[in-house]
DNA sequence: CCACTTGCGTACCGGGCGGTATCCGGATAC
DNA sequence: GTATCCGGATACCGCCCGGTACGCAAGTGG
């Protein structure tokens, strides 16, 4: 019933066994753990429910976390990498600002309606983030990493242009950050109310309006 | 130690005094259940908690309401209230569509800065509508009317002008609606991270870029 | 003035949750 | 082979919360 495995040791030379099975055991519980965590909610998944879906008792995951914040950071963790790739695909085109923006803006609605509960984990996060100190400065430490990296590639992208948006490229990634928050909100409490296009459209409107208050560049 | 007051009556003429009484108790929890909701948020804070901050029981409780959700709804019907208010004052203005914008998008972002506390509540708020369908129900009637209202007046303001954007005002509504809960959510987790100016920059880009995908008006 | 209604207090139940102390059995070291 | 270690299971505790049944005293209608 419970993961045993003593079937394969380790494959051929050497077996770290020990180390290896418990890492295993961790890995299992953060995959349960997501699962859990997104068809349940923060509040209602315990921590109990969490190990019996991956097989084990709460003693496995004391003895593997300190607590439920640190499995959410982990989640963090891979969506956010997942979402940068996906921009990095977009930005690597040679397509126009604009047009870069409203791609990586439909991109970003489609990715966010296949996963809807994710997205309320997200949020559910933000705001424990914003009543609890500690978890606060973990939470944001990624936010800002992303956002950092948002801000480079938006940079890399307008440099030797002909203008210069009247906001910092960090500023304008936290707007697009926001915006992108503020659409996914706005799908969860009313699914599919902001179709691809539509927020593609947005995008594409703030940064045709950036254009025009810019200044020409040297 | 209770809430006797019992030294009143009705003032001068006639007494509705059992039903206006109770009318008083209830206000009373509600005026507690603002304080408590947002100084702990929706999940820590209990009735119990609630009840006693206004100086009455459980019992109190659930002779006035039937949940912690009906509690939540009145609140959002004064906040909403007040919000429609204030975009009224800035609309009534005869300043342009850009100009309108920035100055609604600061209004805003001032608004969320000095009530921070509420801007929490009402993710909690909206996260706990995309769980539940029968509160969500309840919840979406409310932001549709506001935005509707925002839509309306949008249409009001668009009419007679030169140009109409390529979208409807509804969208449009949607967007800035989206917009603000993404900025306000910003400014949670990264408190004065968007200025009230940037926030106004943001509005106005955004229809800026409107107006120039726009057809012209007949 | 009396019977009845009812808003609210009180006491209590059931249950679930986070956290911990303790124990077991297989892996590890020598 | 034996002593040791340690990941994980089990059992258990304390706490608090939502909800309910009931009692009381103050208001209400006749």
């Amino acid at each position: 019933m419970s993961a045993g495995e003593a079937a394969g040791d380790a494959p051929g030379t050497g077996r770290l066994t020990r180390k290896q099975q418990q890492a295993h055991t961790r890995s299992c519980l953060l995959h349960s753990a997501t699962r859990v965590l997104t068809r349940r909610g923060m509040h209602r998944a315990s921590i109990d429910e969490i190990a019996q879906d991956a097989g084990f008792t709460k003693g496995a995951f004391y003895a593997n976390f300190k607590s439920k914040e640190e499995l959410f950071l982990a989640m963090l963790d891979e969506r956010f990498a997942a979402r940068l790739a996906e921009l990095d695909r977009v930005m690597d085109t040679d397509a126009s600002v604009e047009d870069q923006a409203q791609n990586a803006g439909m991109d970003f609605v489609r990715a966010i309606q296949g996963e809807q509960e994710w997205g309320r984990l997200f949020f559910e996060f933000a705001v424990h983030a914003s009543r609890d100190e500690e978890f606060r400065a973990e939470f944001t430490t990624r936010v800002r990493a992303l956002r950092h990296r948002i801000a480079t590639r938006l940079e890399e992208r307008l440099e030797g242009l002909d203008w210069t948006p009247p906001i910092s490229t960090e500023e304008a990634a936290r707007l697009t950050f926001a915006m992108a928050n503020g659409v996914a909100l706005e799908n969860l409490i009313d699914p599919g109310s902001v179709s691809p296009e539509l927020n593609g459209t947005m995008l594409t409107a703030f940064f045709v309006g950036l254009r025009a208050a810019s200044t020409p560049s040297p």
